[in-house]
DNA sequence: TGGATTTTGTACTGATAGGTAAACTCTTAA
DNA sequence: TTAAGAGTTTACCTATCAGTACAAAATCCA
């Protein structure tokens, strides 16, 4: 009966839903093992460290994807503007307009937040530092720039709590899009 | 040794304290009645419908506090922009520049949603509400202060999301300074 | 084929979860 | 004076929690 998973990093997607769905403390090892379709013997094989373990590698696969799809283009980018505009847009459909959580969000705000603090605090800090970078050219100072990407952050964030909260996914979307009509290059901006 | 507490009012706050804390499922009884003084028994005495009766108190008591503190004033204020400048202060103040969470949002993103939907849907449907109403005058359509509010009330959801992650009630503050900016009669509104 | 290794199922642990039940103590008022 | 009720303590219930132990199985390498 061996062999069942060839990659640990195949269940980490698996793992990330069971987590934003239920939270790190209401996601407990039955579900886990429910949604990976592991037994508990595999899943403290692949993950010594227990429940702990398993989110700090969902956080970091997170980490990596955010790093790759939106932090480096917005700090790397020639075109700012083009790079803050395909953010909005990669948000959108990373969290399915509203109807997905940001796990790093809700983790944030729950009881277990001591023990994952410097991974939260890390993946808000790098978003608002490099939108902040994206923003600076256009703005006349650097804090500008900062509060203007401190707003979009928090606009994605909070739009994910409104939008579910009304089970509404079109208030995520209207409140993205106002966003986006404040960035620099449009008008108003 | 018999009443310790009068009114079951006495320990709504309390109550809610250890639920923003700790969550729904995170606030167990042991810590509910840690942080009340009050024993299972009269738990059960006041809450015969355990944890989720509990919770049920505690958001009609909230409902409640910003049905009068921030909903009303929004409705029925001489002066709207005062109103909705009111609000941000009255706002900044309870969330404790983000170091308090919202328990309303935080429970809308939490496993127990399904649970309270109702309670949760109303609460943020009628802040937007109430704060569209008040700028109504101010834009030209009825959409356009619809989604001004809308802005707002997820702006300040995501503004407790961000402080609290970051651990900066700095960034709260700026957060809702930018918002309270772009309001009617402010410069740039 | 055969031995070493990786993976998995099952049964278990002690702790704690939410909730129940009943005996007890105090206050109140007739 | 006493009886009723409000409020409380204590002990207990069953279910489930995260985590452990370990042997049976599947796979790999030779």
């Amino acid at each position: 009966m061996a062999r069942t998973v060839t990659e640990k990093a195949d269940i980490l997607p698996l793992l990330a839903e069971v987590f934003r769905e239920h939270g790190y403390e209401g996601a407990s090892l039955s579900l886990i093992s429910q949604a990976t379709g592991l037994g508990k013997g595999s899943l403290y094989h692949f993950f010594p460290g227990g429940k702990e373990e398993m989110m700090t590698a969902v956080l970091a696969s997170i980490d990596h994807w955010f790093e790759t799809e939106i932090f480096q283009p917005l700090l790397t980018s020639a075109h700012p503007a083009a790079a803050i505009e395909a953010m909005f847009e990669a948000v959108r459909t990373y969290f399915a307009s509203g109807q997905r959580v940001c796990l790093v969000g809700l983790l944030g705000l729950s009881d277990s937040r001591d023990q994952f603090a410097e991974a939260i605090r890390d993946y808000f800090a790098r978003w608002v530092q490099a939108l902040t970078t994206a923003l600076r050219h256009t703005h006349q100072t650097e804090q500008a720039a900062r509060d203007h990407a401190e707003q979009s952050v928090a606009g994605i964030q909070g739009a994910i709590v409104l939008a579910r909260a009304l089970g509404r996914p079109d208030v995520f979307d209207r409140v993205l899009d106002e966003m986006k009509g404040r960035q620099p290059g449009k008008s108003g901006g």
